[in-house]
DNA sequence: ACAGCACTTTACGTTAACGTAAACTTCCGC
DNA sequence: GCGGAAGTTTACGTTAACGTAAAGTGCTGT
């Protein structure tokens, strides 16, 4: 047997994170994080005082982060975050809007797919006139 | 000639708007509109006290709320607006500074595109289980 | 034993983006 | 000439998402 040995590493998921260590990987403060649980957002462990975050409270935290820099709430990435975890409320009409907060949000990303495309073009746009301007002026007639 | 005579519409772009037609119209308020003008975003001409909105006025607040759309605060889409008009300031450095924001924009729609596609592929994901649990559901074994 | 560093809680401060209310003016139809 | 609708200014209020400061706890190297 290869793995049964008493290794450091029993899983190889046992790894965690101080909330230090995640700020600087995620390049947020600390107080975010903190602000972030408070919202009810994360609910890492604790050593005594100490928060001890795990893979999967890492995962969550970059779930918000990415939903941040869609501009969503944090109300909106904890909806996003439920869905991902459908907390086990097997009823019937939960399942129904589930789907419908699914549908909800897969319109929004739709928009801001088509959004983007167009801010491209104009950007495009905008990035050849100021190639023309700068040509015009380098070698003046 | 056909278009010199005194006719209600001299050019085709004429046209004008009042604050509550384009409120209507793009789903905001007066008071965000005008709030938008506070902030330096619009300047649109007056009769007056009253505003009257010209169809480039127009432009500039949908390109306004596209911004929002996105995330981005009035500051950002002022940027953008100012990369669109680009101010006839024909210097050397400035025409530099401009290409830089340029390419930062975009950088930040790559980012933004690449986490839209990843989110909707966690859609697809979670309206699959959904999916899944209600024909488990449905007809229970 | 003690400095130093990372962590903790508590609490008040700040900024952006409006909302809301009050108190006008202007025009339009009747 | 008057009520109602749509426009205006001024000003204070509100919410989200943290920032910042104060004061304390806990380990760690020397």
């Amino acid at each position: 047997m290869s793995q049964t040995k008493n290794t450091p590493q029993p899983r190889p998921d046992a790894r965690t994170f101080s909330i230090g260590e995640l700020a600087r990987e995620l390049d947020v403060t600390t107080r975010t994080i903190r602000f972030y649980e408070d919202m009810g957002l994360l609910t890492p462990r604790r050593r005594g005082q100490t928060r001890i975050y795990s893979p999967a409270d890492r995962v969550r935290l970059k779930l918000i982060l990415r939903g941040k820099r869609l501009g969503f709430s944090l109300a909106e990435s904890r909806e996003l975050i439920e869905l991902y975890n459908p907390a086990s409320d097997n009823n019937r009409g939960q399942l129904q809007a589930l789907m419908d907060k699914i549908h909800e949000k897969r319109a929004q990303l739709t928009q801001q797919l088509h959004d983007i495309e167009v801010m491209q073009l104009e950007l495009d746009e905008a990035e050849q006139r100021c190639r023309e301007t700068m040509q015009r002026i380098t070698h003046h007639n």
